[in-house]
DNA sequence: AAGACTGTATTATGCATATAATACAGTTAC
DNA sequence: GTAACTGTATTATATGCATAATACAGTCTT
């Protein structure tokens, strides 16, 4: 099986070698991208994001120092998603994302309740506009 | 009244003169930078902020641009919190922060619930670890 | 065996961000 | 009025990210 990349939209914010990670990241949690998955060749993962091999390649050699995948040259990238793994990962995206979302409300003066209420608003929500 | 800096912690993937900008949203909505008061001088600033003045000129200059300050040569700047911009920032925020967050949790696999749960679990949290 | 795919590497260019070092004119405080 | 502050502007340099164009060697398929 190989790893879904067709959820991922770009950024223009953030670098996207780190969304890519990220979202190699995201697929592993969510129990999508499971161990000895295949990753798509970095070619063809350039095509499918419109975005230079290079910039592909960015982020599989940084995912292969971080341990997240194994490459052979010639051959494909194998995912590794071991227990050890996940654990990191987990604390790793609650702590960019969780706790930066929670920094953020608290910012814009949301009580705990108010956070909640924003998240029952929003959470099935899909187009551009907001109220 | 001079706008507050002090809580802005600067993160090293962002563009700072956005972080300034989103900072000053922020104090907006939460009440704490109200219609009139003075934005810190550019030059104070960059001092606050360990920051080069030209960095936090950009981010004046938009902020100017953008109609949230106003500012008058050799005079200091003034915040406009009208509720034009109130609503304007809210609806700027709840897209930038609220939805890309459900977007995250979402991606992580979780429900609803779930990322009510986290945001009990962490919402008054404090330090760096996470279990 | 041959061709088409892999991973890996190098060199060059463009762009946005951030820094550094100045400069000048308007306002404010003493 | 003078000094110390404002906003505003310019030029130069460095860095990270992304692109473009190749190149080479290993693996897989047929």
């Amino acid at each position: 099986m190989v790893v879904d990349f067709s959820k991922l939209e770009l950024n223009k914010l953030i670098p996207i070698y780190l969304q890519i990670i990220r979202h190699v990241k995201m697929e592993i949690l969510a129990g999508n991208a499971q161990d000895g998955f295949e990753m798509p060749s970095r070619r063809v993962l350039s095509t499918l994001l419109s975005v230079n091999p290079n910039t592909v390649q960015k982020a599989y050699k940084q995912m292969e120092e971080e341990g997240l995948i194994i490459s052979y040259p010639g051959s494909k990238s194998i995912v590794v998603a071991n227990e050890e793994n996940i654990i990191r990962i987990r604390q790793e995206l609650i702590s960019d994302e969780v706790l930066s979302f929670i920094k953020s409300a608290r910012a814009m003066g949301f009580t705990l309740d108010q956070a909640k209420n924003v998240l029952d608003k929003y959470w099935d929500y899909k187009g551009k506009e907001v109220d």
